[in-house]
RNA sequence: GUGGGUGUAGCUCAGUUGGUUAGAGCGCUAGGUUGUGGCCCUGGAGGCCGUGGGUUCAAAUCCCAUCACCCACCCCA
């Protein structure tokens, strides 16, 4: 037997009824802050990659799904939404019509790690991005309308946290103020750490080990040097969230897996998830599209974890989705007309199936039960004979006949 | 990549100190009822007991290896 590739899964019914309402609830939420959907392919050059999460991330050292097309050209499949928007932002010359640009996606992310809870290989991520914005209130409203996506789902337990990363040249000062610190004090620091303080010395901040910890409480932070311009961005966005009524707590010591934010920077959690309780995130990315080669041009994004948010709402029972018909044929001559009225009541609006199985009736109750339909619609040599099909309400379980040519959504009861 | 845990029917799980032909519930399916659902009754299909090797008269059971899945480290959505 052929087996699914490690970390990634198959989506069938009924889960899948919940994917379709996350979606949908999440383009509906947009649609009502003036986003507009994009969508771009799921490989790219792996440059494209690298140059925007980082040479030296995780994501792009260790966790990239890269192969060589017949040409020998190096490509990936995408670990993340962002710079793909980005690349086609430019590549578009999107700028040139109108720089403020507002788009929601989705879509397989790929990233060849470990599975476990929370963590797959193949992940599907929602995301917003907004281009050419540098208002403080735009990444505000941003979060805001990520937790009005959650809300409308009903997801609990969530908790908001916010920083600042500052901008590139503050942040450069302060990561040599951290790494003097931090190298006073590193005979007291675990491996991992000894190892991050030169390849990503701010996640010593968050090792979870005491005697890190230790360290890292004494440590600078990066919230306390910033320059005047980014801690008034920063506070913005904080009494704009107040204004909007969004909770929120100030963590100072989130770190961002990929190198192009800037500024804002934030987390959504959830504890129930387990190890992995990120259930979306993002933050500002000022200088990204610059550096790909487009115009110099601010931005402000975030995505979410469709399989972690499905984690939080299991216990949410999504209902089939329900058909007015379930038609039940006997008989050859008695299928012919169904499959034609039923393609009638379609076409009028109504959403049903025709059972061409010639299984017992006893059975296809049943399974127009477990289909939700609202109406059997039985249909054997007699009624066929009279012109007449047989109504049954499935809920009320009374059943009437009436002529095959009155048949139309209203008569469906 | 490094740990730890778990592998028996589609699903959830029993399976005695190693001992006949490996079981249950749910689900699926056929019938009881030639054409009327959820309950009940009767039958049926469905298992290389994860895989390979070893010990033994005899292995689902003991040993070794390996694979898969899960959880955690790491990292992130």
């Amino acid at each position: 037997m052929i087996k699914r590739i490690k970390g990634m899964y198959d989506l069938l019914p009924p889960q899948s009824h919940l994917w379709r309402r996350i979606e949908a609830t999440f383009f509906d939420v947009a649609g009502r802050y003036g986003f507009e959907t994009a969508a771009t392919p799921i490989v790219e050059r792996s440059e494209l990659f690298a140059r925007s999460i980082g040479e030296a991330t995780d994501i792009i050292e260790k966790e990239m799904y890269t192969f060589p097309d017949r040409r020998g050209r190096a490509l990936s499949l995408r670990p993340e939404g962002t710079a793909s928007m980005v690349r086609a932002y430019i590549e578009n010359k999107v700028a040139n019509v109108d720089p403020v640009a507002k788009w929601v996606y989705g879509g397989p992310m790929y990233r060849y790690e470990r599975p476990q809870k929370g963590r797959n290989r193949q992940f599907f991520q929602l995301g917003a991005e907004v281009f050419g914005v540098p208002d403080a209130r735009q990444d505000a409203e941003l979060i805001a309308m990520a937790m009005a996506f959650f809300e409308a789902l009903e997801v609990e337990g969530l908790s908001l946290e916010l920083n600042s990363l500052g901008d590139p040249d503050e942040r450069r000062s302060y990561r040599d103020k951290l790494v003097n610190y931090l190298t006073v004090h590193k005979d007291a620091l675990c491996a991992d750490c000894l190892r991050r303080l030169d390849t990503n010395p701010m996640r010593v901040l968050d090792c979870k080990i005491d005697a890190c910890r230790a360290i890292a409480q004494d440590a600078p932070l990066m919230l306390d040097h910033l320059g005047d311009e980014t801690r008034r961005h920063f506070d913005d966005v904080c009494s704009t969230l107040t204004d909007l009524g969004v909770a929120f707590t100030v963590n100072r010591r989130i770190v961002r897996g990929l190198d192009y934010y800037n500024r804002t920077a934030f987390e959504i959690k959830a504890s129930a998830l387990g190890a992995q309780d990120a259930v979306g995130g993002g933050g500002r990315y000022d200088s990204l599209i610059k550096e790909l080669g487009g115009p110099p041009t601010p931005a402000v994004g975030f995505a979410l974890g469709v399989e972690r948010l499905v984690l939080l709402l299991e216990n949410q029972v999504v209902a089939t989705p329900q058909l007015d018909f379930y038609f039940i044929p006997m008989g050859e001559a008695a299928q012919a007309e169904a499959v034609k009225q039923a393609a009638l009541l379609r076409a009028a609006g109504a959403c049903g199936e025709v059972d061409f199985s010639g299984r017992r009736l006893k059975h296809l109750f049943a399974r127009a039960e477990s289909r939700r339909a609202r109406t059997a619609l039985i249909l054997g040599e007699n009624e066929l004979a009279k012109r007449q099909v047989v109504v049954r309400n499935l809920t009320t379980k009374e059943q009437h006949e009436i002529l095959l040519d009155d048949l139309c959504l209203e008569t469906l009861e």
